[in-house]
DNA sequence: AAGAGGATCAACCGCGGCTTG
DNA sequence: GCAAGCCGCGGTTGATCCTCT
């Protein structure tokens, strides 16, 4: 039960980010088999990878496999991300099933490094999805405005409609999310 | 042009829970 | 019923990239 010794603490084990030979490797082998992995932890051996079955499982579940979908996120992904996240909390496993190709390990990092910057900008309580009190709420203008709706909205609703102040727009060049068009704050 | 600070995201760590013997 | 083994999840870290001054 309960914790057990991670392979990931054998000497020798390499750490860190891949090489294109180890992806290539990883890929083939599982694609040898069909696509069944099998034992994660006598995959590395059987692939002669120098990983911890761990570290297998998850640069597969993350990057290689062949139905993830990258890139920027939707607005429709987003609402939905923040929808599911008000009803289920931090489950990202549970939030990721509910979109194709996303990752939770993305979503996560979406929701960390975007969304819950522009709930606390909107004055939302990204734990509680709650209006936060105003001494709270670091938001701008349009923020202001967009926690209105939010408040007027039922909690965990999926009805929730961001406004359109809130909308993410993206670098054209690079396909980067460039910034939020809502107005910085005016000082 | 260069350095500082912030943002992003791939990868790691540790734990809980399920499965198996 | 219990213990060991393994998998999957959520939180966190750290390297890299980007933007601002």
């Amino acid at each position: 039960m309960g914790r057990s010794p991670c392979c990931c603490h054998d000497a020798g084990v390499k750490k860190g980010p891949w090489t294109e030979e180890e992806d290539k490797a990883l890929v083939e082998h599982i694609q040898k088999r069909g696509g069944n992995v099998g034992s994660w932890r006598g995959l590395p051996k059987a692939a002669g990878l120098n990983r911890c079955g761990k570290s297998c499982r998850l640069r597969w579940t993350n990057y290689l496999r062949p139905d993830i979908k990258r890139g920027n996120f939707s607005d429709e992904e987003e609402r939905l991300i923040i929808t599911l996240h008000a009803g289920l909390g931090n489950k990202w496993a549970t939030i990721a099933t509910h979109l194709k190709g996303r990752t939770d390990n993305e979503i996560k990092n979406y929701w960390n490094t975007h969304i819950r910057k522009k709930l606390l900008r909107m004055g939302v309580d990204p734990v509680t999805h709650q209006q936060l009190p105003p001494d709270q709420t670091n938001h701008d203008v349009n923020g202001a405005a967009a926690a209105l709706l939010w408040a007027a909205a039922p909690r965990a609703s999926a009805a929730w409609i961001p406004a359109p102040s809130c909308r993410r727009s993206f670098c054209s060049s690079c396909s980067r999310p460039s910034a939020l068009t809502t107005a910085p704050p005016a000082s």
